[in-house]
DNA sequence: AAAAAAT
């Protein structure tokens, strides 16, 4: 059986090992670690251990050299291993592990742990062109990046770096970074990842791609492939990864998963995907091959969970994707019940990591449940760089929303130029609409598909890559396609029936403005869209965009009560930490500062960062 | 009221 590398140098050191580890199992070992039901397992960790060190089961008390996040260093194992170092074997093993032995006592481990990784990026067979080749991306405007504002709160915030180089990420790492052609770290990478390596607890907020996977992944990865000696029990069916990401859709689990292997390459750390409407037991046999870092849907991973094949029991990551959606009602029990009511370690033990684009105070106020200590991050957008998504408002009746649709893609159609369509995404309220809409195109000679809760998850595969392909061009979605998927070329985002949150519109328009790409938003608004006028205008306003005189007089009108449309403040930009609203005062001397004006939350829509063609995906 | 997420 495979297994991952961690397991694999755990398992080879836990061999080699004096017969030093004699936990509740001890006398039962004997070639592999006997399963330990849960309920015998001892799940109290020394009380000395620091705040911010992660669980470590008893039966974990062999594992050596990690002194914990935020303890120094994390290297007290003594000198650096060598992984990764380019050229070594197939899998880039560690000279630890080979030198450890012992790979062979495993069935099927040696066959298995040889067996050439699939190469992600498909391009070539891996191999990292040192020159950086035709320089795809130099069209990257970082220059954008100067004036981005960004605000930090929290103790102790680590200083951001401005280089790759000074982070110190493995080099196996550091080689797929290349290969994924990232020259610089964004804004949210800067930051987050000296953060996050740091040890601490962190809840981001950064513009729809602007590299938000990255950011958690690069120091997961690299925090996994250091602790090179962490023993995790093993059953015949339950596995034990080190780290969580969920995300609110299926589509976004897959795409995290696409990128995270990518950044895992040849690095001996595992990424596997479970997510739901696909047949469980090809994700059960992945599973059982080995896991490290598990990408999921919260509703399958309940599933995975209550069939006891998967134990939350080693999580040391948990991040979580879209974090203000998994948090609002419709997931938030879920979460609660992955993170709070099964095995997984505390806030303290385990490091979490919320990311998002936009970030309402109510839910960072239920979101600091999940936190330690944690710091806020927010990466405002730039004002000259925002114009890269136009955002255009117009005023269309229910009954003519169909034939003014026709004329948007007629004109579109007409500036078609260098043979390459250019796609637009389409978004309704409803499946039913979506459905309808869809039909109504196509009869009228525009190859459209669409994408909804409705359709069966290959339905929904086959529509993403068709409209991804340009097969067809147009996508009638439903809030499904909101959040998170990196679709390069769409050109522009029609808000066919607005959200009735600012903050999905916020989600929805940033699928176009990426990779350097100008992008358009238009929305369609009628008098059903009353209680949007007011948040509408203030985002177009803030977002430098040109604001109709219609719109302003009913945004001007509009009675509200300081309703949750409202974007309140009219920041000089987005993401404000919670904590520091004068009504928050559980939590003391966080700041020296005081309160803050109270600022609007979240991130202006359009910054749209800059990209140069041939930046990877999965920016979000 | 709607969408998403397990079978």
């Amino acid at each position: 059986m495979r297994t991952s590398w961690a397991d694999s140098v755990a398992n080879s050191a836990s061999e080699n090992a004096a017969p030093a580890s004699s936990g509740n199992n001890g006398s039962l070992r004997s070639s592999r670690p006997a399963y330990v039901p849960p309920h015998l397992r001892n799940r109290t960790p020394s009380a000395d251990l620091p705040a911010s060190s992660p669980a470590v089961p008893s039966q974990a008390n062999d594992r050596v050299g990690y002194a914990g996040p935020a303890g120094g260093s994390r290297w007290a194992g003594g000198s650096r291993p060598d992984y990764g170092r380019p050229g070594y074997g197939s899998g880039g093993r560690p000279a630890a592990a080979a030198a450890a032995g012992g790979w062979n006592n495993r069935s099927g481990g040696w066959e298995r742990g040889r067996e050439r990784e699939v190469n992600p990026f498909g391009n070539d067979d891996g191999e990292v062109d040192s020159t950086f080749g035709e320089q795809e991306n130099t069209g990257i405007n970082f220059d954008a990046y100067e004036d981005i504002p960004v605000e930090t709160s929290g103790e102790n915030v680590p200083p951001s770096v401005n280089t790759f180089a000074e982070i110190d990420l493995a080099e196996a790492l550091n080689q797929n970074i290349r290969r994924c052609k990232y020259v610089k770290p964004t804004p949210v990478q800067r930051n987050a990842i000296p953060i996050i390596l740091a040890g601490r607890d962190l809840m981001a907020c950064a513009q729809t791609g602007s590299g938000k996977t990255a950011a958690f992944c690069f120091p997961i990865i690299s925090g996994i492939m250091r602790e090179q000696y962490v023993q995790r029990p093993r059953g015949p069916r339950t596995v034990y990864p080190l780290a969580l990401i969920l995300s609110p859709t299926r589509e976004l689990s897959c795409q995290i998963h696409d990128e995270a292997r990518k950044f895992a390459y040849q690095t001996g750390v595992k990424v596997v995907v479970a997510y739901g409407g696909a047949p469980i037991n090809q994700q059960l046999r992945e599973l059982e091959r080995g896991v490290d870092i598990l990408v999921a849907t919260p509703g399958r991973l309940v599933d995975l969970l209550e069939r006891a094949r998967v134990s939350l029991q080693m999580i040391r990551y948990l991040a979580l994707d879209e974090a203000d959606r998994m948090l609002d009602m419709g997931f938030e029990p879920q979460i609660r019940k992955i993170v709070e009511q099964m095995d997984m370690p505390p806030p303290g033990r385990r490091q979490t990591m919320l990311f998002s684009a936009t970030f309402p105070k109510e839910i960072q106020r239920l979101a600091s449940d999940f936190l330690a200590n944690y710091i806020f991050l927010a990466v405002g957008r730039v004002g000259s760089s925002t114009d890269l998504i136009i955002q255009r408002v117009e005023y269309v009746h229910e009954t003519d929303k169909r034939s003014h649709l026709m004329d948007l893609l007629h004109a579109q159609r007409e500036t078609e130029t260098n043979g390459k369509q250019s796609l637009t995404l389409v978004f309704v309220e409803t499946k039913k609409g979506a459905d309808s809409l869809e039909n109504w195109l196509c009869v009228n000679g525009f190859p459209a598909t669409t994408i909804h809760g409705d359709r069966t998850q290959q339905e929904r595969e086959m529509a993403l890559r068709s409209f991804k392909s340009g097969k067809t061009p147009i996508l009638v979605a439903t809030d499904v396609a909101a959040r998170g998927l990196d679709i390069p070329h769409v050109a522009h985002v029609v808000n066919f029936d607005l959200p009735n949150d600012i903050d999905d519109y916020v989600h929805r328009i940033g699928r176009t403005g990426r990779a350097g790409k100008s992008g358009l938003a238009t929305a369609f608004f009628n008098e059903n869209n009353m209680s949007m006028a007011r948040s509408l205008a203030d985002l177009m306003q803030e977002a430098n965009q040109e604001v109709p005189a219609w719109l302003t007089r009913y945004a001007s009108r509009a009675s509200y009560s300081g309703g949750k449309n409202r974007r309140t403040g009219g920041g000089r930009f987005g993401g404000r930490d919670f904590r520091r609203e004068g009504s928050f005062t559980r939590v003391t001397d966080y700041y020296g500062g005081g309160n803050s004006s109270g600022g609007g939350y979240g991130v202006p829509a359009s910054y749209g960062g800059g990209y140069g063609p041939g930046v990877a995906s999965a920016w979000d």
